[in-house]
Order: structure tokens, then sequence, then C-alpha cells
DNA sequence: TGTATATCGGTATTATAATATCGATAACGG
DNA sequence: CCGTTATCGATATTATAATACCGATATACA
């Protein structure tokens, strides 16, 4: 008779979070402070039951009918549920032209992420500074992990490199796996891995152009 | 009566291909002429049927029981769908960090993705050379891309700019935009945008942690 | 103050994708 | 050369997600 705390949320729910955050920010600002499912709804060009499930997902708080959903509590539920507002430590291998992008990024932190420390193969790019950060030899990886107590990891090197990263970051406690590389890597089943795979948004991209071109 | 020729290729299909391409490309490099479904279902971390089912969605040769599929047919028929062997011209918004690297990666290339131009809002940008691309203003947008006739545009400006950018594009004849900014974007229906929302990534990432790091 | 209505939450239905099942068949070993 | 078996393709089932429907209700307005 345990009363169920942890609420379900699907993986598509949770990727349509951001939106859902950034349109409420926006309406913020502009001073509303109740906002209705079928209005989100058609801006963000979804279904309005969607909407009203995916609030439910999140907040406890109700939707009043006729007027909506509290603007403020959604915001700080989602921030809550998105983990923006409690920043993780994560570290990043691989400097190559990616990899140097997001260690010169600010984003990040915006969305609690903070690379604390950054790795690479090649020695060329070892003990120099990339946006603050000293560049530390690869073979230091699960040392440094496991010392800092970092459970996040990023890889943005070239897919040959990609397992072997991935095992030594595995080794060094990483839980969850930010991999850039378009490679399927192997891992224990209680460590996540989220791709990042660009290859295959140029396949969607391209397969539609190839459709849309066909009908000209 | 006429005869189906396309194929029906669900989304979540198209964004597996990379990675079935991937692997296939290592094992013709180890001399492997002849693959099964299991074997790759293995290899991936996929369930038999389902490498089954997406081969032959893309591929009409036939695997031969007990052996399998030969490996460079399914390697040049997924090229052929994912467009990866014809390559498309494409345009860049938004130098910042990101757009940055993607004007310096090379790896787009391979992917069958052609940069010809880059362009920025922030004057101090405009002029200079990237990567061998010299930045153009973001007015010029529509114009460049109807005069070269280019369907695909990258936005990776912050999101405040992303919807004027967008719609720049669309007003040029882009089919299709790959949107980096952590926006909706909205486009008339004939127009794809594929969202790569780094931030939707991050909370998959951080929502894990939190469980995990809760059974501690 | 009463009536119309937009929106709510919950439930039912439909659509889509993943997986299980099974008879058929080509390669392999004895 | 014949049984054994891994794998095939096709079909059935299950899981998951999206959408439609409907009675209840708070607000707005006559």
């Amino acid at each position: 008779m345990f009363v169920e705390n942890e609420k379900h949320i699907t993986i598509q729910a949770l990727h349509r979070m951001p939106y859902y955050l950034q349109k409420l920010r926006e309406l913020k600002n502009e001073g509303v402070e109740v906002i209705s499912a079928p209005k989100i709804a058609q801006m963000l060009n979804l279904n309005e039951v969607q909407v009203r499930k995916d609030f439910a997902a999140v907040s406890d708080s109700k939707g009043k009918p006729k007027a909506g959903f509290s603007v403020l509590e959604l915001i700080s539920q989602m921030e809550e549920l998105l983990g923006f507002n409690n920043t993780d430590d994560a570290v990043l291998v691989g400097v190559g032209s990616l990899g140097h992008a997001f260690l010169a990024y600010k984003g990040f932190e915006e969305y609690g992420l903070n690379i604390v420390a950054a790795f690479d193969l090649n020695p060329e790019f070892i003990g120099r500074e990339i946006s603050g950060k000293i560049i530390l030899p690869a073979d230091k990886i699960s040392e440094m992990c496991f010392r800092m107590g970092i459970h996040i990891g990023i890889i943005t090197v070239p897919e040959e490199q990609a397992q072997k990263v991935c095992d030594q970051l595995v080794a060094g406690g990483v839980l969850a796996i930010w991999n850039f590389a378009p490679v399927h890597l192997s891992v224990p089943e209680n460590v996540l891995v989220k791709n990042e795979n660009l290859a295959a948004s140029l396949a969607v991209l391209s397969k539609h152009l190839k459709e849309k071109m066909k009908n000209l």
C-alpha cells in the first residue's frame, strides 16, 4: 500500500519539456500568469490533450477549467524535473572541433551542466588550455572521474576511439554518457547512453528532401 | 493498380540506419561478406526481428536462411537511401561557438552535406573568413538561397533570432531546416524542421542520473 | 444571478512501433 | 546425400504513445 510518488514520464514527453519550458518563460516575461493547454498546443504545434497530459506528468498542481495552468508553477516544476536548477559536473573527452565548441559553449551551464575537465588522446593537445580548462591525457579518465565523483561523460572523439573512451568513463564510475560519435556503445545496463547522432539527423533531412524534390 | 515503389520506413528505423551502416562498413573492412540479422542485433543491442524488418525496408535483396544478408548490398542500398552518396548543398546561419565548429567540421561531407555559405547577424563577424567561408550578412539569406538553389538550412543562432532566420530561409526556398536553437519553429507544412535540442538530451541524462543517485 | 462556454481531468480508442511465434528453406556436418 | 539447424519471411501479439471523446466545473458575460 505504498503511494506511487514517481510519476511516469515517457521519454518523448521528456523531450518536449524543454520546448514547454522555453515557451513558458517567454510567456512569463510577457506578464502572462495563466495559460491553457490548447493555447500552448497551438503555439508549439502539438495536440492539446498531449500538452495536458504532459503537464499532468510533471505537475501536481491542477489546471482550472476555462482558465488553465499557473505559468510560474509549471516553470518551477519543470526546472525541478529537468534538473536545470541543480548543476551536474561532467567531463568531456575529445577536443576536436566539436569538443572545442562545447568547451567554449556557455549554454550548458544554463541547463545545469558544468564541464569540469577535458581529455584527449592526441599528445599535441595535452597540457594546452582551452576555454580555461587544461586538457588532460585520456589515460587519466578513470582516475579523475573516480576522484572527483563525476557521473556524466561527454564523448566527442572519432568513432574508432569512442568505445575505448566509453569503457574508461564507465570504469571511473560514470553513469550517463552523452555520445556524439556515430557508433553504438556497449555499456553495462545501469549506464545510460544518450546518442546524438548527427548522421541520423541528416538522414532524416536528406530523405525528406529527396521526396520533396521528386515532386517538382 | 499501381505498384507501391515507395517502401515505408519509420522515422525510428531511419535513425537506426547510420548505426547499421557504420557496423556494416566495419564488417566489410574485416572481410565479412554475409551477415545475419541476429548477429547484427547482438552487436547493436537490438531485437533481431527489428533488424530484419529494418533491412527489408531498405533493401529489396533477400536474406538467405542459415547465412544472412550480403554486406555489400546492404551498404550500398543504405547509402542510397540515406543520401550519403549524393551531396546536398546547405547554408549555415549563426557563427557562434557551435556554428564555428560546424564550419570547421569535416565530417558532414562524409554524410553528403556541403556547407556552401555562412551568415550572421552580428556586424562584427561579417566579411570575416571562417574555415574558408566568408561570413555574409543575414539579410542576404533569402536572396542567396534562392540564387544558389539551396534547400537545406542550418540554424545555430540564439533562440531569440531563430524564428526570424527560419522565416528568411523558408522565403529563400529552403525545404529542410536543421535547428540547433532550443525553440519551436513555425514553418509551412511542406518544410521539415529537424530539431537538435541539446537541452532535451540533457534532460534525459539528468533524469536518469537523478534516479540512479537516489538508489545509492 | 443565471446561462453559455472554454477548459479541465479521466477514460476509450486508434495509431505506431517493438517483439514473439512459426512454418519454410538453404547451408553444414556426418 | 540426408538429417540437423540457423536463419529467413510472414503473421500475430503486445507495448507504447497519440488522439478522440465526454461529463464536470470555473469563469465570463448577459
